[in-house]
DNA sequence: GCAAAAGTGTTGTGACTACACCCATGA
DNA sequence: TCATGGGTGTAGTCACAACACTTTTGC
């Protein structure tokens, strides 16, 4: 999404790489673009939600301001990943073009500052981003991409794993309350592999951020699992600094 | 350092927080700089070594060339650790202006990514920093820099604490050849705490990719201690990916 | 009562911490 | 021979991996 009728800087954007989680795929949000192919002939593909920062704008806030214009929300987790700046990353004709016609200006370098977010899908931010024509896609599913988004996915991913073994972000990808088995799963499919259930909960039960409420499950033609909820500020209380090294 | 002659992009900019160790101290390349102040009275102070980068510079390449520039080395530990852009970060008139006259340009706002880099001090590259106007400094000794450098310290020290806890980098920082007691006292001084020797020598023993030498220390007024070197080529080799997550 | 997922305990192994003394050298 | 820092071993604790059965519900 580019801003018109804002004053940009035409130098640096910011792009996010915005992960979602339902029926346990790793989704991610990607925005549908038409554009002119080398041959003029107009055609679609998809881009990763992103802008040009305007004059002035902080880095950050850009990042947030995107998302808040795509899905409504503003409080969600965001955190900047990568800078990426290598000349040659906008290298088809057809994409500064694309840039060029959107913006109305000469674009010549883009240097863009990679931002990874995480969301818990919902039907009301879901609605609210198939207005602005983003969807979410499995991660598996990944249609070509314009610019080098793909390899910004793939390093976002990376940074998603790599976090997920060192700090409990796994809760920001689902509701409020939700059951141990259903963070499982998430783990499962982010970090593409099977963790044993009993070591799983004596595990992430352990650190006792996680408390049990008194709701189970409905319905379920099964054993009714508990829900629990996640307790940042019992976390924040308890974060430790590890001290050994482990390489 | 600016790069007069140079067809240079005002936008954004390369930071280099360089490490040495030698004397059992961790220290920091900076540059010494003249300006004038807010009065307009001559004064020095100091930056880090860094510059904006020109027309069509990959940043990475940048972030070599400033550090090349600077010691005359081009292969060294070198890595971005942040990107940093908000607006107000140059703040202070006096560091615009210089910024105005050292480039010639109109600056408006510059966004510059910050680099990490780990070098063994030699008396022959630190003899080239020192025509350069850069010195080596204690990291607890520093002075009041330029712009928003000393938050990008703090953060490059972080970075560096971060991964020495997590990846064999000490060896940057040291000789080809090397105590296990200097390389214990280096992890003693970044990560500011004390270690227990039989238990730091069995660790790090343990991960087999350091090669006991058949030399030993000479002239020294104590049993003189073995020289061991680090064999990056075994290391990546046995490199495993973690698989458990721990906070 | 049966299908389906929830929930639970034990044991062996390996990594970490804490701790104190002898060894090789130069002066 | 003494001062200096190099170099070594053991015991207790804790975290982790491997592994199989009982419980509760809807149908």
């Amino acid at each position: 999404m580019i801003s018109l009728g804002r004053t940009i800087n035409p130098h640096i954007s910011v792009d996010c790489v915005v992960f979602g989680f339902s029926t346990n795929q790793l989704k991610i949000l990607l925005i549908e673009r038409e554009y002119r192919d080398d041959s003029g002939k107009q055609a679609r593909d998809h881009k990763l939600p992103g802008d040009f920062i305007t004059l002035n704008e902080d880095l950050d806030l850009a990042a947030v301001r995107t998302l808040e214009e795509l899905t409504g929300l503003n409080s969600i987790y965001l955190h900047q990943f990568a800078f990426i700046g290598q000349p040659e990353r906008i290298w088809k004709k057809s994409d500064m073009d694309w840039l060029n016609t959107t913006t109305g200006m000469e674009i010549q370098r883009v240097v863009t500052a990679a931002y990874f977010a995480l969301i818990n899908i919902t039907e009301s931010n879901s609605d609210f981003a198939i207005k602005n024509n983003a969807s979410w896609i499995d991660i598996k599913e990944v249609p070509a991409l314009a610019f080098d988004h793909r390899n910004i996915i793939d390093r976002g991913l990376a940074h998603l794993q790599k976090s997920l073994r060192n700090e409990p972000i796994g809760f920001e990808l689902l509701p409020e309350k939700f059951t141990i088995r259903e963070l499982q799963s998430l783990y499962e499919v982010i970090l593409d592999c099977n963790l044993d259930n009993r070591n799983f909960r004596k595990k992430i039960l352990k650190s006792n951020y996680l408390i049990q409420l008194d709701e189970k499950q409905i319905g379920v033609a099964h054993k009714p699992a508990f829900y629990y909820r996640f307790d940042k500020h019992i976390y924040n209380k308890q974060k430790k600094e590890y001290l050994g090294f482990n390489f």
